[in-house]
DNA sequence: GGCTTCCCATAAATGTGGTTGATAGGTTGC
DNA sequence: GCAACCTATCAACCACATTTATGGGAAGCC
C-alpha cells in the first residue's frame, strides 16, 4: 500500500526539483525527505527519481506516480471540506430574518427540512420587512434575510452580500364573491378605476399605486392593514378589492372573497440575502432547503397558474 | 492530512459494522481499530461512526469519507498498476539519439528486438552527431546517446555518465574497382600517399589526417560528404578512395567500388552512453538489446574479418 | 585548476506514535 | 437477570520516522 505522506514527499520534490528543497519546504530535514523516497522506491519496485545535475529529476515512474498524487491530495482535500460542512452541521446556528408572509408561508416548511437533515442546527427567526431585515443583516444582527422586492423597485447593489432568489411570487387580484369582476375574464380597466382599494404594507401600497398608473389610473385606496386576514376581511364584507400575494393567500383564504381567474397583476421577487463568500455549513444547508422548499411547493401547486420559479434554477447573483 | 492508512480500517469498519470484525479481517487487535478511527475522528473533528446497538454505524460525515476514500483507494491501485507496467516494461519510454549511421545500421535490428520483448514500450529517436547527442543527454533530452569515437579522441571523463562500449568498427580501405590498389595484399604507403581522397564529417576527417600522419603522409583531401553514398559513388567514378566504416558499407556497397581485403585501416568504438545511476528498466532493456544485436551481428558476420568486438563483454566504463 | 558551495547518501542515536494485552462499561438477546 | 458480545481506556512495549553527524560529488567562480 503506497503511503500518501510519502507520495506528498514526492510531489514536493518533483515540484522543486531536489530533495533539500523540499524537505525545507516541508519542514523535514534533508535526510527524512531522502529516506522517504527511497522507501517509496523500494515499495514500487523502481526508481522514481534519478540525480540530475544539483537535484534530481523525476524518472517516468515518478512522473506518473506524482499525476496520480496529486489527484488524490485534491480528493483528500474535498473529503475533508466535505465532512468540515457536516460538522458544521451538528453545532451550527442560522439567525433568519424574514418578512412576514414568508415567515409563516416559506420558513416553517423549511425549517422542518433542516430539522431533519440537520438536528443539531439551531435556528432563531425574527420577523422583519425587507428594509429591516436587511438592516441587521448589514449589522451582522441576522445570517440569512429572507426578502422581497417589486418589480418597480430598484435593486441595491452591494458587493458584500449575495442574492439567492428563491421564487417570483404572482400578485393575484381579490374581489368580493358575487362581485362582477369575480367571473369576468379579462377585467375592465374603468371597472378597475372605479372600485374602492385596500392595500397592505406601504412598498406595497406603493407597488399597487405604480401598477395603476402603469394601466392609466389612480387607484381609490381607503384601507391600509398590513394583516392580510384583516384585508381579506374587508374584501369579503365587499368594502374593497384588493391584490395579495399568492403567498400569502395560500396561507388564508377567507369566505366569502372570490379571486378571478385573470392574469396575475403583477409580481414580486422573493429571495434570501447572504453574505457574499464562504458560507458557514449551516447557512448553506439552510439556502438548501429554502430554495428546495419553493421548488417542491411550485412543483406540487398547480392552484395558482402564473407562478412562475425563476426560468433558470435559483442562482447567486449580486444584489 | 488524513491518513490513508486509517481510511482503509474506516472503510472495512463501514463494511462490516464493527470494528472487532474489522480489525479480524485486517489481522489488528480491536483496540488498535478502536484507537484509529479515535484518531481519525479528532483529526476531521466530527465523529464518524456512533454505537449502534452490537457494533457501530456510520455517520453522515463517515460515510462520505468512506465514499472518497474507496475512490482514492482504487486510484491509488491505478498508480501502482501503471508503474508496475513501467517497471515491467509493460509500457514506458526511451528516447535516443545516435548517429546517423548507427541510426541504419544498428537501431532498427535493436528497436525491433526491443518491440518484440516489449511491446509496450514507446522509443522515439533522434539522429545527431556525437557531440550533439551528448549535449542532449546533457541537458536531459534523451535517454541513451549512441556514439562513436575515434582512436584518437580523447575520452571525456565525466562520472555523471557511463559508456557502454557497443563494438569496435573497423575503417574498411575504398578504391574504385579495378584500381591497382583493389588487388594489393599490402597497400604501399607511397600508392597511398598518391591518391586523392575523399572523405566524411569532420571528425572522420580529422582522424584520417591524423591516420595518415602516423603513417608518415599527408593526404590529399578533395571531396568531403557526410553522405556515405555520395562518398562511395564518387570512388565509383575513380575520383578519389576513401576509408568508410565497416557500419556504413554495410548499409550499402555502391557497384563500380572495390574493397581491397587488407587489414583494417583503423576502427571507431561505438558506445552507447546513459546517466550513471539506477537506470529505468526501459532504458536498461534498450540497452540490453543494442549490446545483443552489435553481438549477433558480429558472431554471423564473417566478411570483414578485423571486425572485432571488445575483448571483454561490453561492459560500464567511465567515459 | 583549485576553491567554495550546494546537494545527496549513509549511519547511528533519539523520540514519537502505533501496537498490544488486560480490563472496565455498555448493549443485546435469551 | 444472565450470558455473550462489542467498544473504550490504560499502560507497556516496540517499531519506525526523524534528527544529528559525516562523507562523497557535482556545479559555479574566480
Amino acid at each position: 500500500m503506497l503511503d500518501l505522506h510519502r507520495g506528498r514527499i514526492l510531489r514536493e520534490v518533483a515540484r522543486l526539483g531536489s530533495m533539500t528543497a523540499a524537505a525545507r519546504s516541508l519542514a523535514y530535514t534533508q535526510p527524512a525527505v531522502s529516506h522517504h523516497i527511497a522507501r517509496l522506491e523500494a515499495e514500487v519496485g523502481t526508481p522514481l527519481v534519478v540525480r540530475h545535475g544539483r537535484g534530481v529529476r523525476l524518472t517516468e515512474a515518478g512522473r506518473v506516480l506524482v499525476e496520480h498524487v496529486e489527484d488524490v491530495l485534491a480528493r483528500m482535500d474535498d473529503a475533508q471540506e466535505q465532512i468540515a460542512a457536516i460538522a458544521g452541521l451538528r453545532s451550527g446556528r442560522v439567525r433568519v430574518a424574514v418578512f412576514p408572509t414568508a415567515a409563516g408561508g416559506l420558513l416553517p416548511d423549511a425549517l422542518a427540512r433542516l430539522r431533519e437533515r440537520a438536528p443539531g442546527v439551531a435556528v432563531t427567526l425574527v420577523d422583519a420587512e425587507p428594509p429591516e431585515a436587511l438592516a441587521l443583516l448589514r449589522a451582522g444582527d441576522t445570517d440569512i434575510a429572507v426578502v422581497f422586492r417589486y418589480a418597480h423597485m430598484p435593486p441595491d447593489t452591494d458587493a458584500r452580500f449575495r442574492e439567492v432568489v428563491l421564487a417570483e411570487d404572482p400578485l393575484r387580484l381579490l374581489v368580493p364573491a358575487g362581485h362582477p369582476l369575480a367571473s369576468a375574464e379579462r377585467p375592465r380597466l374603468e371597472d378597475l378605476a372605479a372600485e374602492t382599494w385596500a392595500s397592505g404594507c406601504a412598498r406595497c401600497r406603493d407597488h399597487l399605486r405604480w401598477a395603476c398608473e402603469r394601466a392609466g389610473f389612480a387607484p381609490d385606496i381607503a384601507f391600509a392593514t398590513e394583516d392580510h386576514v384583516a384585508i381579506q376581511r374587508l374584501v369579503a364584507r365587499g368594502l374593497a378589492v384588493t391584490t395579495l400575494p399568492a403567498l400569502a393567500l395560500g396561507l388564508h383564504t377567507e369566505p366569502g372573497v372570490a379571486v378571478p381567474d385573470v392574469p396575475a397583476v403583477g409580481s414580486r421577487r422573493i429571495s434570501a440575502v447572504v453574505p457574499a463568500g464562504p458560507r458557514p455549513p449551516a447557512v448553506a444547508a439552510l439556502l438548501d432547503e429554502l430554495t428546495a422548499t419553493v421548488h417542491d411547493a411550485t412543483a406540487a401547486d398547480t392552484t395558482p397558474p402564473g407562478a412562475a420559479t425563476p426560468d433558470t434554477a435559483p442562482r447567486d447573483t449580486a444584489v
